[in-house]
DNA sequence: AGCTCTGTCTACCAATTGGTAGAGAGACGT
DNA sequence: ACGTCTCTCTACCAATTGGTAGACAGAGCT
């Protein structure tokens, strides 16, 4: 481990419990007590607990922000197969870290300023998948419907999923590597059939 | 109107408050100043506030159970159908109440064994879903997958559509009348398509 | 009348919250 | 050796937290 920085260690923790526990549930206290610090050096790098979540959120974008782009960089052309690949490259960070996700959704209870502030800097990644997945739907490659609710509903069914473990169990499914591929796979499959053009039945029939 | 009592009006405020906001981060104080009464009346009737967040999610759980099963009873016989009874059905408390799948959503932040409680109360309606999705899809009316897993992500798009109203507004989505039915109508054509048999040539019959 | 039960209140309490003030230790250039 | 800058610390603080103890008013029963 190349030697983290206090400040970048505080992020980190902050980042677990915010999107654990919610970010009023979690204090400075219990942040300070996990990076193994006190609680006024939290505030000597974060002058008060707003600009630690603001941190955080500028944090987790760019994370976001770095791990979609690489995804959309590297996808085939078919636009099914470009989903499925960003839906992979957000599954396996979102799954081995729950407050990645689970810390976007907390946005809605945060302030308004500070889910502006997010939405601003997630707004080019919106607008280009808004973008993209209109004209594909131009282009008969995609279901038709309006492209702005339908990049919403699919981000839904992705968050939702990898942020309610509590579902998941009540439906009697566990965590572990078996568990973890097929729950990959049936989420492919759903947005697969969610987002395929009508006509274009995927294998026989036609 | 008929007068409530103020146990009811404590669990309803609780509920508005918890489902917003998240349960740690609305104090005893604050429900009782919506109620218009002081604290330790809230304590009076429940005895701490562990018991309130028991007594609010008990309450939730009946709301839900009522509106699904009698969705469900009065729902067609085709799958799609009655699917889109049940989206219908839900919608439109969800919407109106965000709170209400939200507090369920807060499940995954409480204790496990104030989320086993819940789940307790509510499997009944998810084994008869999970049951439902696996019957037709034996029979050949709705896509194959794992039952279990596609009830989840169900769940999960609906859930996350109708409790993360910064999703949208990330979209340039609005609220009003309009986009309430767009969003509906969007919602119900994304989950008939998800979960519509590969073969099923789509029956848009009105 | 008196007596009990119910529901709401005032008065506290210890613990925790986010935050301020400032001391002290080390590194570094002069 | 000196001052300065960076970083973490101890010592506080006022406000708020969930919760306890008990007073008080009314309704209903005897």
């Amino acid at each position: 481990m190349p030697e983290r920085t206090t400040r970048e260690r505080i992020l980190d923790s902050a980042l677990d419990l915010f999107g654990a526990r919610g970010v009023d549930a979690v204090s400075l206290d219990e942040i300070a007590r996990t990076v193994g610090v006190r609680k006024q050096t939290v505030l000597y790098w974060f002058a008060s607990k707003d600009d630690l979540v603001d941190g955080v959120l500028e944090s987790v974008a760019a994370q976001l922000v770095v791990v979609i782009d690489a995804a959309v960089r590297a996808a085939p052309d078919d636009p099914l197969d470009r989903i499925d690949a960003v839906v992979r490259a957000v599954f396996r960070p979102a799954v081995r870290r729950p407050a990645l996700l689970g810390l976007v959704r907390e946005v809605s209870r945060l302030g308004p300023e500070q889910a502006e502030r997010l939405r601003v800097r997630i707004s080019p990644l919106v607008d280009r998948a808004v973008g993209y997945l209109g004209d594909e739907m131009d282009r008969g490659r995609l279901r038709q419907g309006d492209p702005k609710i339908i990049a919403a509903l699919a981000y839904a069914t992705v968050t939702g999923i990898a942020t309610e473990p509590e579902a998941l169990r009540a439906v009697g499914w566990s965590a572990d590597a078996v568990g973890l591929r097929r729950l990959r796979d049936e989420l492919r499959a759903f947005l697969r059939a969610a987002l395929a053009a009508d006509d274009a039945v995927p294998r026989e029939a036609g």
